[in-house]
RNA sequence: GCCCACGUAGCUCAGUCGGUAGAGCACCUCCUUGGUAAGGAGGAGGUCACCGGUUCGAUCCCGGUCGUGGGCUCCA
């Protein structure tokens, strides 16, 4: 670096912690009013300032920051000419991404790299920052061959501070914070590699991208890469093979789903319990077809602005149809089937129902992104003065099934309203409110996402997460002031005229596909009594109890239980092993003294041993299990 | 679609410096009738993804296609 840059005014962040006696020796940065600063910035004042130590989570953002850093210095060292981009802490680590001209880096070069950066983090190099003005940091860059910095500082607003940041040899444009110095890093590791646009946008040049992670220490990474593993043995392309629920065939086509018996089973409980919940809550249900003529898709404009994901039309007596990507126009026709009154408003239809969007080969991923799936869907029909009753409701609602099924964390997002927009702005900032007061009640924090909505209306989307920490969007409400002007909806109001009606469109679970799948990885495949393909397994301890092991086969299923019967020549121990691997709540040995006194010894799934009890006793308590859990709802 | 990696038995994977293949599990048969996470023996099972090229000869080398995985943008 050439210029040290005009001296800021104040003392360093350090220097104002420390006058405080509040500098402790693990403090590795500080924050104010929720911005983390590191020790190196100059303040005019040191009011509300709090050390961050390395035990604060956030310090790891900045310690995964510096660690990009050295990573790319490293980097620099052993591959002479690759330019340097952008490089963030993420959620579970970092990134840096890179333009290297030999191209794109390997699993392999991870070893050697990792090798350069202990080298950099044993030198215990400080980090400094400097401020600069714009000219002498385009400078630095010029001489440093280094257009993509060159290009970020560009774009950077006039009025913000230019900082650089230098450890050792190395400087990079940034933003900060970061840890007082390189030997912070105790533990890190390289992940992987990956291709990724300059900028994220796939009309620029394709830069190669390396993942990382670091912590204070060993244990931590340690425990970090074992969450890893464990969320591989979770994940249910692997357990859906193992416990015989789906497939994607190759001769089918990908994105396409095979639903085999026992997670037919399955997601047919989902679907029953969802049916039973949504006439019990003011439902009606509706099916409709898969196909449509083109014009429908024309007058709902989704031919404009969902093209890229529907598949091309097929001709039919000289009409162009096309395979749905979406229920809504079907549900808007059966309204359109006859006046409708104000009195039979609101109209709640539901339907599971399915469509088929275009996803790029490489999207496609086992049962979460797919091209052929079954939406959870809704369509709710509303006299403008019910709209806010009824997005709470709806709220409620999906949250309660959400439960239902053992997710009660999730992350909620309210987009508002977009610069390009339709429709009434009182009825958008009705609907905003009603969303957000939903949100509220929850209780669970949501985040607001400015601007995100859809060009009809606001919306609400409800992700989950997986288990490699991928957070996919199930539920979804959205409001729609559009469709109705479209398709020119209206019913008769009790003056006589004919306003029009507002429309929420919904999906509790997203889709069966998506749901199944995250939920397959959130219990681990262990699918709890009243969802599992087979409640309990009937173990004979040799084939001399054959006889009663089916018998109490027959009396379990008799009471709509459904059990299997391992009455073949395996050894006890392997029959347990076989079905536990399965994932079976419950397994009931039989073995001579079962059968002599008429009882079993089951085995819980969490539980172990239960010891021995009457076979109706167990046949009791494993329908009382069965039952489907009851929704918990605030608005009933 | 793009970047990188990968594609060998149903599954998990060895292997062949170019001479058409192997293990464990699963499956089938037999022996064993065993009390809480794998009893024993035998058998069957492969166009080494597909199509071309180089070569006397390709599962292996080269090119293409398809598929899968990790990412990149959008989305249930």
């Amino acid at each position: 670096m050439t210029t040290a840059g005009p001296a800021a005014p104040g003392r360093t962040v350090r220097q104002w912690l420390e006058a405080r006696g509040a500098l402790g020796k693990d403090t590795v940065a500080a924050a104010r009013g929720g911005e983390l600063l590191d020790l190196l910035t100059r303040l005019p004042d040191g009011e509300g300032l709090e050390p961050v130590s390395a035990s604060d989570p956030r310090a790891l953002e900045v310690l995964r920051h510096t660690t990009a850093h050295v990573m790319a210095d490293a980097v620099q060292r052993l591959f002479p000419g690759t330019k340097v981009t952008i490089g963030p802490s993420i959620a579970d680590g970092f990134y840096y991404d890179f333009d290297r001209p030999d191209g794109a880096f390997v699993e392999e070069d991870l070893p050697r790299i990792e090798e350069e950066m202990r080298r950099i983090v044993a030198a215990d190099l400080p980090l400094e920052r400097v401020e600069v003005s714009r000219a002498e940091a385009e400078a630095l860059f010029e001489k440093l061959g280094e257009p993509y910095k060159l290009e970020i500082l560009r774009d950077l607003p006039p009025d913000v501070t230019i900082t650089l940041y230098r450890h050792g040899e190395w400087v990079d444009l940034c933003r900060g914070p970061h840890v007082p110095s390189t030997g912070r890093i105790r533990a890190f590791k390289l992940t992987s590699t990956a291709g990724a646009y300059w900028r994220g946008d796939e009309r620029n040049k394709m830069l190669s991208r390396i993942y990382g992670t670091a912590f204070f220490d060993e244990k931590a990474l340690r425990e970090h890469l074992a969450r890893i593993e464990e969320a591989k043995k979770r994940d249910h392309r692997k357990l859906g093979r193992e416990l015989d629920l789906f497939s994607v065939s190759e001769q089918i086509g990908g994105g396409l789903v095979l639903w085999h018996p026992k997670g037919a089973f399955v997601r047919r409980q989902i679907e029953d319990y969802w049916r039973a919940q949504h006439l019990a809550h003011g439902y009606d249900l509706l099916f409709s077809p898969h196909i449509g003529r083109a014009e429908l898709w024309q007058r709902s404009g989704h031919l404009g602005f969902y093209k890229d994901n529907m598949y091309a039309p097929m001709e039919i007596e000289g009409n162009p149809y096309i395979l749905k990507p979406m229920n809504c126009p079907f549900h808007i026709e059966i309204y359109r089937s006859r006046v409708r009154s104000y009195r039979e408003l609101p109209l709640r239809w539901a339907e599971l129902g399915s469509v088929y969007r275009f996803e790029r080969s490489g999207q496609l991923h086992g049962l979460l992104r797919v091209r052929g799936f079954t939406q959870d869907d809704a369509h709710l029909f509303l006299r403008r003065d019910q709209l806010g009753a009824e997005i709470l409701r709806l709220i409620d609602f999906s949250t309660a099934i959400l439960r239902a099924f053992g997710f009660s964390d999730y992350k909620m997002v309210l987009a508002t309203r977009p610069k390009e927009s339709s429709g009434d702005p009182a009825l958008w900032a009705e609907a905003e409110r009603f969303l957000r007061q939903g949100l509220e009640e929850t209780g669970c924090g949501f985040e607001v996402e400015e601007g995100g909505g859809a060009f009809y209306g606001p919306k609400i989307d409800i992700h989950v997460q997986d288990a490699l920490g991928r957070s996919w969007q199930c539920s979804t409400i959205q409001a729609d002031f559009i469709q109705p002007e479209n398709f020119d909806l209206t019913y008769a109001a009790a003056d006589g005229t004919l306003p029009r009606p507002v429309m929420l469109h919904r999906t509790l679970l997203g889709s069966m596909e998506r749901f199944f799948g995250v939920l397959v990885e959130h219990l681990a495949g262990a699918f709890p009594v009243w969802l599992a393909p087979v409640q309990a397994a009937i173990l004979t301890v040799s084939e001399k109890q054959a006889a009663y092991g089916r018998e109490a086969g027959a009396i379990c299923r008799a009471r709509g239980l459904r059990v299997a019967v391992d009455d073949g020549p395996d050894k006890l121990g392997a029959k347990i092993r076989e079905w536990r691997n399965q994932r079976v709540p419950y397994l009931a040995v039989i073995g001579d003294r079962e059968a002599a006194e008429r009882t079993v010894t089951p085995r819980s799934r969490t539980e172990g041993d239960l010891g021995a009890m009457p076979l109706a006793t167990f046949v009791d308590r494993l329908a009382a299990e069965a039952a489907p859990p009851p929704l918990e709802l605030r608005y009933p």
